[in-house]
DNA sequence: CCAAAAGTGTTCCGACTACACCCATGC
DNA sequence: GCATGGGTGTAGTCGGAACACTTTTGG
C-alpha cells in the first residue's frame, strides 16, 4: 500500500512541470546597518557615533545614478538566506554577519522591469569588518548617516474602530549626496481585523520602493534593540559600556539615563579585566557579552 | 538631461525581458488559528474551548491524503497578500481577517515538485464567522486542536559563544486523525553573529515542511499575544474578560490569575452595559475593545 | 587644577504577583 | 443552600526613572 503510494507520487513528480505556471523573479534586498565612528576634535572627547547605513549607486536602468539597496537576484539552489550571504559577499566582502529576515515586499509595480518580488534582510555589521569596495568599477557604495523622525501623527476614530497615521521623514546623509523620503505607516483596528501597512509618499534618489524597505528596518530595529546580545552585534566583541549605551541611544533616536542603562544590562554583560588606554580621562572598562545569561 | 535618461530607461525596459533568469514558483501557506469552543456538560459550567488550527486534506499529489496548511500558487498581478487573502476566501469562504506576514521559506528540498518557495501568514479568525466547506468534493479540511510544548531545553557554551537546542513537540488532533511532529530550534550566539534555525526532526502526516510553518507560527502567536487589540480578534465583537482570559491562557499553555489579568488590561477594555444571560452563576458584563487606547 | 567621561548610591513610583475574600445567579 | 464563575482589595516585590554624587585620567 505505502508502495503503490510512493510509485504513484513518483509518477505524477515525473509528468510535473513547474514551467506550466506564472512565476515572478525573486531578489533578496539587505538593509545593513552600522555604527559609524567619526574622530574626536579634543584629545579628551570620544569618537562622535552615529547609525548607518549601506547604499550601492546604481550603475544601469533602471533607476540608473540613484541608491539602492546591496541585493540580486536569488539562484537556483540556493535559499533566500544563502542568496543574501552571497550579495554581501561579493558587494561588500563580509561574512559571518547576522541576518535577519525582515518582510518580503511584492507590490504589483515595485519594480518597472515587471514581476519581482524582494524578500528583505537587516544585517548588523561592525565598521570595521567592513571593507567597501568603494571606485570598484560599476559598483559605487557609501555609508549614509541615518535620521528617521515621526513628524506627524494623525487618529481618526470611527464608529467601529480606529485608523492611525504616521508620517515619517527619513533622511540618509551620505559622502556627497544627501537622499529623502516620507512614509506613511497606517494602522487600520477594526474589531474584525488588524492591518498596517507602509506607502511611500515621496523617495528622493531612492531607487525602487528602498525608503519603505528602510522605514520598515529601521522600526524593527528598534523593537529589538532592548536585547543586548543584538545591539553588540554592532560592535567588536570587546566594547566599553558607554559604547553600548551609545547603541541604544542612537537606534531609539534618544538619551538615556547611564546609571539605569548600567543596572538593566548588568546581568548580560561581564568584564574583561581589560581597560582603555590613553584617552584624556578615566579609562573605561572593557566588558564582552556573558553568552550564558541567554 | 531628465528627458534622456528617461527615454533611455525606457529604452532599457523595453529590451527587457524577464524570461531570461530562472524563476522559482511563489505559494502562500496561511496559519489559521481560531479558538473552538465545546458545549459545556453541565449548566453551571462554561463551554470548554481550545486553541484549534485548520489543516486540509489533501487530494492530490504530493503529499496525497496527508493532511496540508491552506494556501496555493501566487498568480500573477497579485501581491503576496492579495494571494493569501483569495485562497481563504477560495477555501474557507472567509474575508475581513487579519493577516500577518510570518516568513519565507525557501529551503531547497522544501517541495518535491521543484524550486517553490512559501511566504507564509498568520490569521485570527473568530469560529462562527469561519465555514469550512467540509465535503464538497476534493476539499476536506478540519479544525486540529494544538498542542506544542518544550520537550527538551539543552544548552552548550562554547569558547566564543553559545548554542541553545530546543525541542518541541507538536500534536494536532484533529475529528478523526491525530498528527505530530518533533521540531527543533538552534539559536545559535557567538560575538559575530546571532543565528536561529527550526530544523524538522519528526513529522508525521503533515505535508511538506508544514510542521516548521507551525511551529514558526505559534512561536510568534505567544510573542504578539500581549497586545489586547491582537487577541480580541480571536474573539466576536463583545466578549466577557474570563473568554479574553481563556484566549491567553490557551495561546500561552499557562494559567493565569484573574484579578491581575483584569487590571493589566483594563486600560485597553470598555464596559458595552450588556450582560451575559442564562448561566448558572453571575451574569458576566460583556466588553469590547478600546480602539482609544491604542 | 580641570575638563571629560567612568562609575555608584539613594529614593520614588508604577507594574506585576500571590492570595484572600465577597457577589450574583440558576437549580 | 450550593456549585460555579464574576469580580475586588491588599500587601509584598521587582525593575525602571530621575538625580546627585564620587572617581580617574591626561594635559
Amino acid at each position: 500500500m505505502k508502495e503503490t503510494h510512493n510509485i504513484s507520487e513518483r509518477d505524477y513528480l515525473d509528468s510535473y512541470s513547474i514551467n506550466n505556471y506564472d512565476r515572478p523573479s525573486i531578489a533578496t534586498d539587505m538593509v545593513v546597518f552600522t555604527i559609524k565612528s567619526e574622530d574626536a576634535k579634543n584629545y579628551r572627547k570620544l569618537s562622535q557615533k552615529e547609525l548607518a547605513l549601506l547604499l550601492i549607486k546604481r550603475g544601469e536602468h533602471p533607476f540608473k545614478n540613484q541608491w539602492a539597496l546591496p541585493g540580486g537576484f536569488v539562484r537556483q539552489g540556493e535559499t533566500l538566506e544563502e542568496a543574501a550571504c552571497r550579495e554581501l559577499r561579493e558587494e561588500a566582502g563580509v561574512t559571518d554577519i547576522t541576518l535577519t529576515q525582515l518582510h518580503t515586499f511584492s507590490d504589483i509595480d515595485r519594480d518597472p522591469r515587471g514581476w519581482i518580488i524582494s524578500c528583505s534582510f537587516m544585517a548588523l555589521a561592525q565598521e570595521e569588518r567592513f571593507r567597501i569596495k568603494a571606485g570598484t568599477d560599476a559598483i559605487e557604495a557609501d555609508w549614509f548617516y541615518v535620521k528617521f523622525e515621526k513628524i506627524k501623527t494623525e487618529s481618526d476614530n470611527l464608529v467601529q474602530g480606529k485608523i492611525t497615521k504616521n508620517i515619517y521623514q527619513l533622511t540618509l546623509n551620505g559622502t556627497e549626496s544627501k537622499l529623502s523620503a516620507l512614509i506613511e505607516e497606517r494602522i487600520q483596528y477594526t474589531s474584525k481585523k488588524i492591518n498596517t501597512e507602509y506607502i511611500i509618499l515621496k523617495s528622493e534618489d531612492i531607487a525602487f520602493d528602498h525608503s519603505k524597505i528602510i522605514a520598515y528596518a529601521i522600526n524593527t530595529l528598534r523593537k529589538n534593540i532592548n536585547n543586548v546580545m543584538f545591539a553588540s552585534q554592532l560592535l567588536p566583541e570587546y566594547f566599553t559600556l558607554t559604547d553600548l549605551q551609545t547603541v541604544y541611544e542612537k537606534i531609539l533616536g534618544k538619551e538615556l539615563v547611564t546609571a539605569n542603562f548600567r543596572r538593566k544590562i548588568s546581568d548580560y554583560v561581564i568584564e574583561t579585566g581589560q581597560k582603555v588606554k590613553g584617552a584624556g580621562h578615566r579609562p573605561s572598562k572593557l566588558y564582552k557579552c556573558k553568552f550564558e545569561a541567554f
